[in-house]
DNA sequence: CACACTTACGAAGGAGCCCTTCATTAGTAG
DNA sequence: CTACTAATGAAGGGCTCCTTCGTAAGTGTG
């Protein structure tokens, strides 16, 4: 349950964690704008921020000049006390990302596998992925406090994955225990969908919604679910797998745009789609009727979303949503036809880095979880009493 | 967001509500039992208790008796110091039940009605279903702290009904405006499977779960989502309207079991199915053969939401789960066909009271959310203050 | 019926956290 | 150099909680 008082100590805690949410949102704040935030008074204001500046979490920093009246110090969160790492383990790249404890980006890299490419090296790359954003940035594994990772494909709530149409050998897998064997920190796992949902709430074309559905449209169909604003993994984490259905109309949906005529011959199978898409933003009309099909599949899984969990923002991401111009008009008429009350349709803003960015934002939101959990919680966490 | 310290009041307040909680859960409790699970010393949590049996919330009772030792003076919360009443707004029935601040119920009324009953006939029946309940049990209209309203339809979060199959005339109808005005406490409203949802999750099949999908199976088919423990009713409180997609095969499917040939001629369109189920129990082959072709069409629609949302259980309630036993077997094989991870199949355990008792269950959660309302919320409700 | 035993009660003393108040300090503006 | 502004730091007081200890109200036994 949420609410638990305690003694003075707990009020006090509750207090510390309301000044280090003040600092980390609105960034150096003087100690008085921090006493109004916090609602405490100044010189209890003082007292708590001496204490997180002892502890590590807090730090002064230079006043700002040129202002009326004495120069008031400042306090900034320290941001750079710990780092995280996010993961995409996609079927033809493997991306990383390294940021600070507020998500700030400091790091990107990518490396190029193969749908085909064995485990091991497919390990390797993600290890390759890491060390380079650490030698990026100057860090070392040591400064990680948290690696979250997505990828295709249902995962057990344990990290083993059951199933993954975009990368055959990932089935049966124990993704979840060679991670952590190979980092020295905590290791998140996430459905990539589901991260590039967060990555739109967060960052996105989403941003300021609570129900959400992302669409991931591409060869291989997905969906991430944002409910209550919190991704929605369901009780063995299989949420979002409408593509299964037959009736959902979503497994064969691309071939429309595979096998279009326009498509010139000898078009490798993960490029054909891109033709007939610009083919149809050029007007060619058997590439739109093409195009026409295919939304008509879409929307039938997509109905069924829209009806079942009313959300106020669809979002149209994965590499089709490069083509959103194309395909959003005819789906929201196809979707205005059935559904009782008509979501707001976006293209995605984030294109490629969104299961990378969603995947720093699912660290970011598990290091808040850690330091505001509800029920009496952790204190705070352990890397900073190690680190200092 | 959820934590906020403050000055030592809240910390007072914190634990006053504590100290609600756990009496509420536990009935009566020695002043020491109380202090264990608030956590404080035996002097603060008397000091707490004093505060509560001044302010109405708690009371003294006899100690149990027959103990060694001197005996501990026990405390109760005053669930009797207002009540709340759960309607059920049915097409062809209109029911009450009034029960106390724990949710026990203490009266129950029905009054028939017809889905063509107009719109005023059937508010007269609701004003008198629940003067019935406070008839039966009493109260006054002012003894009243929340009236919870369950019923067929899409209402918009304001408490205008935008559509519904059930009740034609309700359809742009304000039933939340009249409501408003029939009762002089707080009136909620909400879709009845959704309520129905809740009383499973409560009281029925899904207790223990946080993941729940709730069936209605009945001549009109419905459902309500239970996601991470709490109702879903999407940004515009139009979630669960599956029913409208016609390749979920939802719409039509009850036809299967009206127009199968062992319902005997002249039968009223509501009671036909209950032949065919019937008749499939006993083994009649063209009865079985109905059945499967309805849970085919069932099916559709249910993977659909199984696939979406991985829910832990999925309770059949509604008319036709009386016939679970049919039922329940081959729309097991059905979705195990399709499903990623298969959730518990039950048959709802609260039958025709679901609604009502979900109506109950909402109004009990939505006085919790005002006394534990977590971001530093309303002090102890108003209508305690004013009743004494 | 008196005694020992068990368990809870109630009062006293002390520590922690927060608040308000006020004299002091470090800047800018004229 | 002086007046003004705004933040600082220290002092004093109130509230909530804790621990400790002597007292009270029962049960069980000889």
């Amino acid at each position: 349950m949420a609410l638990r008082g305690g003694d003075l100590s707990r009020l006090r805690q509750l207090n510390s964690l309301s000044a280090i949410r003040e600092l980390r949102r609105e960034g150096p704040l003087p100690l008085s704008a921090l006493a109004d935030r916090t609602g405490l008074s100044r010189p209890s204001t003082k007292e708590v921020v001496d204490e997180l500046v002892g502890l590590g979490w807090v730090e002064e920093v230079p006043p700002s000049p040129g202002t009326m009246g004495r120069p008031a110090r400042r306090y900034r969160f320290r941001a750079d006390n710990g780092f995280l790492v996010g993961v995409d383990i996609g079927a033809h790249n493997v991306r990383a990302a390294l940021s600070d404890l507020d998500g700030r980006l400091l790091a990107e890299t990518r490396q190029p596998v193969e749908p085909g490419t064995p485990v091991d090296e497919r390990l390797a790359a993600i290890e390759a992925a890491v060390e380079g954003c650490l030698a990026m940035s100057g860090k070392t594994a040591a400064d990680l406090w948290t690696v979250a990772v997505g990828t295709t494909g249902v995962l057990s709530p344990d990290g083993v994955i059951r199933y993954s149409a975009g990368i055959p050998d990932w089935r049966g897998f124990d993704l979840g225990e060679r991670l952590r064997a190979m980092f020295p920190c905590e290791v998140l796992l996430e459905n990539d969908s589901r991260l590039a949902a967060l990555a739109e709430l967060r960052r996105g074309a989403a941003r300021g919604s609570r129900e959400v559905v992302f669409l991931h449209v591409a060869r291989r169909m997905g969906a991430g679910l944002i409910i209550d604003g919190k991704i929605h993994r369901g009780f063995g984490a299989a949420s979002g797998e409408i593509a299964m259905l037959p009736e959902a109309r979503w497994f064969d949906a691309p071939e429309h745009l595979n096998s279009c005529p326009v498509v010139p011959e000898g078009t490798p199978a993960e490029d054909a789609a891109g033709f007939t898409l610009a083919a149809a933003r050029a007007g060619d009309p058997v590439a739109l009727e093409a195009v026409r099909r295919y939304v008509e599949d879409l929307a039938v899984g997509t109905a069924a979303m829209v009806l079942l969990l009313d959300p106020e923002v669809l979002v149209l991401g994965g590499g089709f949503s490069r083509s959103a111009d194309v395909l959003l008009p005819p789906l929201r008429d196809r979707l205005a036809r059935v559904c009782v009350r008509m979501p707001e349709l976006r293209a995605s803003t984030l294109g490629g880095e969104c299961v990378v960015l969603g995947a720093i934002e699912y660290a970011v939101d598990h290091l808040d979880r850690q330091l505001f959990a509800p029920d009496g919680g952790p204190e705070l966490p352990a890397p900073l009493t190690a680190a200092r």
